[in-house]
DNA sequence: CTCGTAGTGAGACTATTTGTCTCACATTGA
DNA sequence: TCAATGTGAGACAAATAGTCTCACTACGAG
C-alpha cells in the first residue's frame, strides 16, 4: 500500500475546499470551483467521490464525525450542564466550516448522521441537566438543541466574530437569554 | 389592463410553489419540479422570472418584504422587549416556507433585502431594550439577532411544532434562556 | 355570440454543468 | 533506471438551465 499518504492529502484538499465553496458561494458551486480551490483536475474529484451528492454528504458526514469525536473527549456528560453546553458550543464552532455546510444540507442526506453523532448527545446533555432541574422543562429538549444549532449556525455564517466571542456570546445567549437577569424580581 | 388577474394568479402560483419545493427539496430543487407544483408549464416560469436565481431572490425579497410588513403592523417598536420579540417572532414563524429560504439565501441575493426590511428593525427593537436596561449589553445586538433568525429557521426546518408552539418556544428560548431561572440565587 | 388578442402549453433547440472515459505524463519506490 | 500507481487534460454523454416558436385556449370588446 504504497501511495496512500498522496490520497489522503488529495482527499483532504477536496474536502476541505468542498467545505469553503460551498460556505462561500452557497449550495450551487460548481465541481469546477471546487476542483480548482483544490489545486486538482476535475477528473480527481470524480476519482475520490463517485457523484455532487456524495461529496456533500462526505463534507457534512466527517464534520459531523468530528464534532462527535469533539463532544466525547470534551466529556461534555462529566461536567456541568452549563460547562457542557460551553463546550458543546466550542466543538461546533471549532468545526468551522464544515458545520455550517453540515447545518444546511443534513435535512438532505441519505442516512441522518447529525442526528446519531451530535443531536443525540446534545440532547442528552441537556435531558440530565433538566434531570438536574437546572434546564427549564416547559421547553422541549429536541426543541432547545434546534435552537442551539440555529443559534450557531447563524452567527458562524453572518456574524464577523472570533471564536472565542462566538463561543461566549452563543453560550450566554442560549443559556442565560437575552434579558437581562430580573434580580430584584420575586 | 385586462388579464392582470390570470398573472397575479400564476405568479403567486410560482412563487408559493418554489417556496415549498426549495424548502424541501433543498436548493438543488429542479425548475421543472417548481413548474409541475405550480401546475404550469415549464417556459411559463422563465415568462416570470428570467433565471433560476432570480426565482430565488424573488422568493426571498418577498418574504422579507412581507415579514417587514407584518412588523410594522404589529407595531414592535411601540409596545415592551418581551411583546416585541413575541410579535416579531410570531412574524417570522406565520411567514413560513419563505422565511426558511430567506434564511437560507439571505448570503448568496444580489442587494440585501433582509438586512434592511429584517435585520435593521430586529437590531432596533432589542436596542431600545437594550436602551431601558432589559437586553444585556454583553452581547452585541446583531449576535442576538442573528441568533434569533437562526434559532427560527432551525425550529421550524427540523421541529414539528406548531405554529403557536413554535412562537412560545423560541420566545422563551431567546428572552430567558434554557437555564430555570436561578430564583434563590443573589 | 363571435372574433381578436393576450397569455399559456408543449416541445425543439442551445449552453452549462454533471458524470464517464481514455491517454499521456509525473512521481514514487524497488 | 524502470515499472506501477495516480493525476491532468480533454473528449464525450446525460441532465438541467435558459431561449424560442407555434398552436391553442379563454377572456373581453363589440
Amino acid at each position: 500500500m504504497p501511495r496512500q499518504a498522496l490520497q489522503q492529502r488529495v482527499s483532504e484538499a477536496i474536502l476541505t475546499a468542498a467545505a469553503r465553496t460551498f460556505t462561500v458561494q452557497g449550495e450551487r458551486a460548481t465541481l469546477a470551483d471546487v476542483a480548482a480551490a483544490a489545486g486538482v483536475a476535475r477528473a480527481t474529484v470524480y476519482r475520490y467521490f463517485p457523484n455532487r451528492r456524495r461529496l456533500l454528504e462526505e463534507v457534512a458526514r466527517r464534520a459531523a464525525q468530528s464534532v462527535h469525536e469533539r463532544l466525547v473527549r470534551a466529556r461534555v456528560d462529566e461536567v456541568s450542564v452549563e460547562e457542557g453546553v460551553t463546550r458543546a458550543v466550542r466543538a461546533f464552532v471549532d468545526e468551522g466550516e464544515g458545520f455550517v455546510v453540515l447545518a444546511r444540507e443534513r435535512g438532505h442526506l441519505e442516512s441522518d448522521e447529525f442526528d446519531g453523532l451530535i443531536g443525540a448527545p446534545l440532547r442528552r446533555l441537556l435531558d440530565s441537566g433538566r434531570s438536574a432541574g437546572r434546564i427549564r422543562a416547559d421547553i422541549a429538549p429536541d426543541v432547545l438543541a434546534e435552537s442551539l444549532v440555529g443559534m450557531v449556525a447563524g452567527v458562524l455564517t453572518h456574524s464577523p466574530l472570533g471564536r472565542d466571542d462566538a463561543v461566549a456570546s452563543i453560550r450566554a445567549a442560549f443559556l442565560e437569554g437575552a434579558l437581562v437577569p430580573a434580580r430584584t424580581e420575586r
